[in-house]
DNA sequence: GTAAACATGTAAATTGTTACATGATTTT
DNA sequence: AAAATCATGTAACAATTTACATGTTTAC
């Protein structure tokens, strides 16, 4: 099952919305994880409906053509949003876990510290794993050239890091801010 | 057109491997942004030496079943791998771009220079963008609980504010590398 | 003796992309 | 006068995931 729904309703958790506007807040805040076109968008804005996980609030019609449908989030869609925040996302899934911290203000702190504390532990493992992987690299050749493969080599392995260190401190501060309950 | 054939052909560029060893490498060192599976593998190494791109080294049976089949990359496939390189890439696109860094050894490095800079201009907006945003989150509220929508939101807006500076930093790390001809 | 690793491959189902279609309003 | 934005939606195509299929060897 895609993460889509569940994007949705963690827009509409917030706040009613139409499907443009949500398309606008997706590609302006975290379209750098995660994308959505309108081929996905709107068939599943009517599943979610005729599920009863989302409800038409208000079907706007202004001047022009198509009406903006504005729609609601149901007690059904919320708790189907929460226990999709609470259950645990593959190893190496790291942006679906993203985007489930986007709801963990609709459930306990304890549960979210929990999963962020295990998280932190991937990324470090893999952290340290790139780490080792890099020094063996660099150890192959005492002078390596932009020519040879093994710069490059180095050179992804090196964003690697950055991106390994980046989410466990991520993890870090979202674990503190968590147990000082604010941010 | 999706990189996977290009990714194989990144494999390849530097020694000769079988699917088998290909899968295990991609797994094993870039797992984080890319994933393969055995349904994209094979076909597409089928299409690779039907099209010439690469070509069959050795067949090696040993005492079981499937023999390994190691492959090599031909002309071809290496000057397509080169055109693919140091084609422009989709602003946004961040993984894409990786993967032709993967084989930015193969290429002039003026012409990767050129391609990080801007890189870097993307991301650092993108940066200064998020770090804007972040801060009109946290100016609504004087106290953000975690059971607030805008203790999440902040969350994962840091999370993106933490990725577009590594991101931007590793550009950096790397046209430095690439000036001084060693990392 | 059970499970994992080795090694290649296929089928079915789902998911996602690109392009199109409509049509008024606002900006360049 | 052209292009972009607003707003919803569909059709055709491409890509990806999940599960299956085979069968040996090595590790627990």
């Amino acid at each position: 099952m895609s993460s889509i729904q569940y994007v949705l309703l963690s827009l509409l958790a917030r706040e009613p919305l139409s499907g443009y506007d949500m398309k606008q807040q997706i590609n302006g805040r975290i379209s750098f994880f995660y994308k959505i076109s309108n081929n996905q968008l709107y068939p599943t804005l009517s599943k979610l409906e005729t599920e009863e996980y989302i409800r038409l609030q208000s079907h706007e019609r202004e001047s022009y053509r198509p009406a903006k449908k504005i729609y609601t989030i149901t007690d059904k869609g919320l708790d189907s949003l929460k226990a999709w925040v609470i259950s645990p996302s593959e190893p190496g899934a790291w942006d679906e876990f993203l985007l489930k911290q986007y709801s963990s203000w609709l459930v306990e702190p304890e549960v979210m510290i929990a999963q962020l504390v295990e998280r932190r532990k991937e990324h470090e493992a893999r952290l340290e794993e790139y780490t080792v992987k890099a020094a063996s690299l660099r150890g192959q050749e005492e002078r390596i050239e932009a020519g040879h493969p093994l710069f490059s080599s180095i050179g992804v392995i090196e964003m690697g890091i950055l991106f390994e260190r980046g989410y466990a401190d991520w993890c870090d501060k979202m674990i503190g801010w968590l147990r000082e309950n604010r941010i």
